[in-house]
DNA sequence: GCAAGAAATTTCAAGCTTGAAATTAAAATT
DNA sequence: AATTTTAATTTCAAGCTTGAAATTTCTTGC
């Protein structure tokens, strides 16, 4: 194995220990303070970004998961009434999913402690580095 | 909200993004080549860099995740024959888990491709972008 | 128009993951 | 020495996640 392939693997080894535990506290953000999960966050926080609706396909490209699994938080989601699926009228294939008035509201009561948790969390870096890391990360996701 | 917290937030979303994504592939790499998942070469590949064995808590302190999940894929890892509990003698409270020989020889298989793999995913990066962000990864995880 | 192929979604089984509770054992306190 | 506290692990239920198969609908080429 070539030296730049060891010096990648490492570098991927630290990205997955960073990526990790932001996630772990994150999670616990959510369960302590909003008694939600990571998931279900995810989708909120997608859906609020996309506030026309999406359909079903381009919120698993946009999370970067399966569609059954986009599907099974929806679903709880729906039932918690905080996302609405709507089935399309051009094409009877597709369903739009939206954020529904309480869903949008309880985004942003979480929303904000979600930033600061975040924000905590990589306090220690420098607008540099922010700008350095920033930068490559776009670079890696073409 | 502060200008700052709102990079961190942007720098946060592609780091999450870029992470899945190099776990999508990886995940495919070693299903279609290995027949195995992501979680069960996390185990392997860090009982293989620590050949003594560690114990489940260590093992789960170290892969950042529950101590049910290092459990339940200890157990199934064990099934097959690939890892070995092994209760301690001074306390008979913690158990060494540790590679077996077949198990050792199958993470050496997958290895190199995993390697491979993770140089292809990030093979746009240059030389002072891999030290920056390297660098940078370690100041976050302290 | 119709059959074949492609696309969007759901369903499903199996595995992954968490957090809390239970179990067992060691350490510290009284 | 007995009690309490702390620690390591497992168990468990609920939720998350995947990948494949099934379903429904659209599109394409005859």
């Amino acid at each position: 194995m070539s030296e730049g392939s060891k010096r990648r693997l490492k570098m991927w080894i630290r990205l997955l220990g960073v990526t990790r535990a932001a996630e772990n506290e994150l999670r616990e953000y959510l369960r302590l303070k909003h008694e939600t999960t990571l998931p279900r966050f995810d989708v909120m926080a997608a859906l609020y970004r996309c506030r026309e609706g999406v359909t079903m396909s381009e919120l698993s490209r946009l999370l970067l998961v399966s569609n059954g699994n986009a599907t099974a938080v929806v679903d709880r989601l729906e039932r918690e009434g905080l996302v609405l699926r709507t089935p399309s009228e051009v094409d009877r294939r597709t369903v739009h999913v939206a954020l529904t008035a309480e869903g949008t509201k309880a985004f942003e009561t979480m929303a904000e402690g979600h930033e600061a948790e975040v924000a905590r969390h990589f306090s220690e870096l420098t607008d540099e580095e922010l700008d350095q890391m920033t930068t490559i990360l776009k670079r890696i996701g073409r």
